[in-house]
Order: C-alpha cells, then sequence, then structure tokens
RNA sequence: GGGCCGCUAGCUCAAUGGCAGAGCUGUGGACUUUUAAUCCAUAGGUUCAGGGUUCGAGUCCCUGGCGGCCCA
C-alpha cells in the first residue's frame, strides 16, 4: 500500500556514506559552477594526440602551448598548493593534469578538491609540460566537471570478484585493462573473420533468428510467441538450412556471423547465446573448409596479436601456424584404447570399454554415439594443439554427405584446441531423397520424445529438390575462437554475458 | 539434477559460540612535483534473507536466494 499525501523518501538518505558525499558534491556543482553534467568541453586534442605530439619533451619543459583535454579522473594526489590527477580517455589512453595554486587561483583549486573524485569525467585547459619527473602533463589554467560520478570506483589494486565483474562490466572496463582490451581484440578478430571471407569472395548474410522449425544442430531451443502470428517460434540454434537455402538460390560461397541460441547449460566454457560463424562453398568439401578454417583462425592471430604464435593471459603460449595435425576419429580413438576400432565395431565391445574407464552408457547410444562418447572422455581434452579430427559416423551426423570411400563413415571434421571444439565441417549432403531419410528418421526421434531432435523442415527439403551443388560447409564458435586466441573462459570473451537476475 | 565451498563496510578480505575488525576508499587537517604519495585525526555495518538452538550466533542447525568448483 503507497502513502498518497506524505512526499516519498528521499532516496539519498539512505544511501552509503561514499555516495551521499558524491550527490553533495553533485548538488554543489550545479549551484556553485551551474553544471555538473555540462552539454561538452571544447576539447582541442585527445590525450592519445597530446601524448603523440609531445612524445619527445624533455623533463621539466614547458612547451608553451595550450591544450583543452577530457577524461576520467582515475588517480587523484591532491597536495597543499599542487595537486596531480591522471585523467585517462575511452581509447586508454592516459595522462596527467597539474593544478598549481599560482595558476588557477585559491578558490578554484579548492574548489578542485573538494569536488573532485576518483571517476568523475572532467575537462581542463592548460600548457603542455612535463613534470619534474618527467610525467607529460596539461599544467592547468581552467577545468570544469563533465560528468559527475555518483558511485565510488572500486579499489584498483584489487581485483574484483569474478562476479562483480561479470555482473557490472561497465565497472571491470574502468578498472581492469585487461577487460578493456578483450573487447578491442575480439572486435579485431571478427573484422579479420569478415575480412578474410571478403577476400575469398564469400558473401556475408543475416538469416532469420526467428525460426518456426528450428533446425541444422542437435539442441533445445528457447521458443518464443509472435503475437501478430499467433504461433510459437524458436530462436534459432543454427543458421545452416537457411545458409543452404542461399546456396541453392545460387549464393556460391556464403556466410554469416551471428548469434545462436541454446537452451542449455551454462558453464565457463557454455554460454547459451553464442556468436557463430558459418560458411558454405558451392564445389567445396570438408577439405576444402579445413583450409578455409586454418587460415581465419591464423589469420585472427595475426590481426590479433601479430603472429600465429598467440600467448595467453596466463603467459603460456599456443602455435596455431603452420598445418595442422589431422586424424580420423576411429584412428586416434584406436590409439587411445591401445586396439584397433572402427566404424564396424559392435556396439558391445564399446561398451566394454566405456565401463573400462567409469564412463556412463546411456541404452540409447548406439556404436557411433558410443565411440563418440569414448572419444571426447579419453582424447578430447589432450587435445590442445590445433587438430582436426575426420569422419565421424553417419549414426551421429544425419546432414553429412557420406564418406566417399568408406562406409559407414561421413566426410565430417571437428577441430579441437585447448581440449575444446572450436569449429566443425562436412562435405554437405545434397541428395534431397537421402536427405529426407535421414531428417525423416530425426523426426521420429523427436516424436518419442528427444528435444534434440529436429521437427521435418519441409520447406528446407523443398528447397534441396530443386538441387544444391556440392558444397563445403563450415561452423566455428566466435567466442571459442577469442577463448583459443587468449586462453581466457567464455564469460570474458562476451562482454555482458547473462547472468542471473539479481 | 547431485555433491562441496562461499556470501561480513563503497572495494578486497579478517574475526575459538563471548565488545564486528584491517587495508584501500571516504571525510577533516598538513604538504608546490605526486606516480598504489606520505603524515595526523575520523566516519562508515539489516554480517545475503527468513526461521531455529543458546544466557549469548557473523560463527551451530533448517529453509530459501545468489555465486564458484566438481560430477551427471
Amino acid at each position: 500500500m503507497t502513502e498518497q499525501t506524505t512526499p516519498p523518501i528521499d532516496p539519498a538518505d539512505d544511501l552509503p556514506e561514499q555516495m551521499r558525499v558524491r550527490r553533495e558534491k553533485r548538488d554543489r556543482l550545479l549551484v556553485e559552477t551551474g553544471d555538473a553534467y555540462p552539454v561538452g568541453y571544447p576539447r582541442t586534442a585527445t590525450l592519445a594526440e597530446i601524448r603523440a605530439r609531445y612524445a619527445e619533451l624533455p623533463t621539466d619543459t614547458a612547451s608553451g602551448d595550450t591544450a583543452a583535454v577530457t577524461g576520467r579522473v582515475i588517480f587523484i594526489r591532491n597536495t597543499g598548493k599542487l595537486c596531480f590527477a591522471t585523467l585517462r580517455d575511452g581509447d586508454g589512453t592516459e595522462l596527467q593534469a597539474m593544478l598549481s595554486l599560482d595558476r588557477v587561483g585559491a578558490d578554484r583549486l579548492a574548489d578542485w578538491k573538494r569536488l573532485v573524485d576518483l571517476g568523475d569525467h572532467v575537462g581542463v585547459t592548460g600548457e603542455v609540460i612535463t613534470s619534474r619527473r618527467g610525467e607529460l602533463s596539461v599544467l592547468v589554467d581552467t577545468w570544469a566537471v563533465t560528468a559527475k560520478a555518483l558511485r565510488p570506483l572500486p579499489v584498483a589494486h584489487k581485483p574484483l570478484s569474478e562476479e562483480a565483474r561479470v555482473r557490472q562490466r561497465y565497472v571491470d572496463l574502468i578498472v581492469r585493462p585487461q577487460a578493456r582490451q578483450m573487447v578491442r581484440t575480439r572486435a579485431a578478430a571478427v573484422r579479420s573473420l569478415r575480412d578474410s571471407l571478403h577476400d575469398r569472395s564469400f558473401v556475408e548474410v543475416e538469416t532469420p533468428m526467428l525460426q518456426l522449425i528450428h533446425g541444422g544442430a542437435a539442441a533445445r531451443p528457447f521458443v518464443t510467441h509472435s503475437n501478430a502470428l499467433d504461433t510459437d517460434l524458436y530462436l534459432r540454434i543454427a543458421p545452416e538450412l537457411f545458409l543452404k537455402r542461399a546456396v541453392v538460390g545460387g549464393i556460391d560461397r556464403v556466410f554469416e556471423i551471428n548469434r545462436n541460441f541454446r537452451n542449455e547449460g551454462i558453464d565457463s566454457s557454455h554460454s547459451p547465446e553464442f556468436a557463430m560463424l558459418e560458411a558454405y562453398e558451392a564445389y567445396g568439401d570438408y577439405d576444402t573448409m579445413a583450409t578455409l578454417a586454418r587460415q581465419l583462425v591464423q589469420e585472427a592471430a595475426v590481426a590479433v596479436s601479430g603472429s600465429t604464435v598467440v600467448t595467453h593471459a596466463d603467459g603460456t603460449e599456443l602455435d596455431l601456424g603452420g598445418e595442422w595435425r589431422s586424424v580420423t576419429l576411429f584412428g586416434v580413438l584406436s590409439e587411445a584404447l591401445g586396439e584397433e576400432v572402427s566404424v564396424t565395431t559392435e556396439r558391445a565391445r564399446l561398451a566394454q570399454y566405456a565401463e573400462k574407464v567409469g564412463m556412463a552408457v546411456d541404452p540409447k547410444w548406439g556404436p557411433g554415439k558410443l565411440a563418440e562418447e569414448l572419444f571426447e572422455e579419453l582424447v578430447v581434452p589432450g587435445l590442445r594443439e590445433p587438430t582436426f579430427v575426420r569422419d565421424y559416423p553417419e549414426e551421429t551426423s544425419p546432414l553429412t554427405r557420406s564418406h566417399r570411400e568408406q562406409p559407414g563413415l561421413t566426410e565430417k571434421w571437428d577441430l579441437y584446441v585447448l581440449g575444446f571444439e572450436l569449429g566443425t565441417a562436412y562435405s554437405e549432403l545434397v541428395d534431397p531423397v537421402v536427405q529426407r531419410e535421414r531428417l525423416v528418421a530425426q523426426a521420429q526421434l523427436a516424436a518419442r520424445g528427444d528435444a534434440e531432435a529436429m521437427r521435418l523442415d519441409e520447406d528446407f527439403l523443398r528447397a534441396m529438390e530443386y538441387g544444391m551443388p556440392p558444397a563445403g560447409g563450415m561452423g566455428m564458435g566466435i567466442d571459442r575462437l577469442l577463448m583459443a586466441l587468449t586462453g581466457l573462459g567464455i564469460r570474458e570473451t562476451i562482454l555482458f554475458p547473462l547472468v542471473r537476475a539479481e
């Protein structure tokens, strides 16, 4: 129940002291200087421009030039008659401002000490000089608060808790250079992917996020609702079926970089929304896609770090250069088991291996799925260097062309690095009759309650019946790529990852 | 879904069942060359929420919330 007659309690009354103090400073700025949030500041140079222009200015020298600069106060040291502040620009460049009694006068010096806090945005105008310690500085004549911060910054030299970093990324970005760097690293990597694909005549398209039927992968979808159509829609789990429609229509080299949504677990390597590159190339196959994937990653590494050898946050190096190791699924699994297994190995024997290593076996798994599970358990954690794992069983890859030489296998590879899957590619299945058979089988699984199985997409099958050229298709996780390039967890690579409500 | 660990000042963290603390931050003061400045003084708490045991609970028990790790 709301009491209408009494005025609401001033929320400021209930604030922690430090926020109350900052609000009072804001009020004083409004009253005494007219504004705490002016429309701008007559800036003549960015901090980076000043740093570049006066890089050679010797210690304890006055340049004779006046500049007006802006930045967030990230460091402040006030003494009796001389104050120092470090300003930082959005690009991370820092520059010192110095306020001396003889330049700004007693009143404005007192104002500075009284009203300016760590975290405020300010503009300062004065001569560009170097301090006695050689620090490039603006010796201030006039200054203004351009945006008063009402919340204190966290302690600069203690790491924020993991949770605070993710929930308040804006604070993380202010206090942690690596967080700012990740934003730019990610942008550089994504830009590199686009440039590399454009260089190879791939056309970028955007296909539906909202789909009537979700398909192209095995995953549980998010469901939403269209009021206009009065029908449920799915957030896409993959763009695959639309990109193939585009190839049918003659977009021979096509790609999309966009988000997929999977209504599944959230942990250090899984986000419910994740960015993905998918590319299709008419008259390509899984070999041309392997070359493409390798070049995309190597060019992204160079774009991000200048070398195909990337250095991770913990200091370890990862060499992404050269040709990459290429193995077959059953070859590398046989190696791990110490005995030869193949796609024709009976399920019972594979189940024995699973039991031996203490793996839980789902009775619904066929021999192909069982082999893949064994591979994931025994082999994947050790795949640190980039490795193509080729030739998966037909059983688990319904949208993949059968192997041109080996019955029961498909022309599919998964690319592993640092023990996780970075990408996957197929020689695409383009026979519409076989495609329909396999999709019908999947739909029957769905009817038995397998939420991950695909429903039958008749429009996709109709498109295929018009004839899709032979093609290679490839998918790569963008967040995973950033993990490979930086060695960080997925929540660090995503600027604003989904978190539970506070 | 299961198990374990955590949640205390703005931030990072202490505190045998017995007065809820430190550093940084803040506030007041000193200091015209600081670089995580220094010195003096000082403020700041619904200990995640609710319930229970107890003379007494941040601490023990129960329920819930949020987070992390491991497992499925």
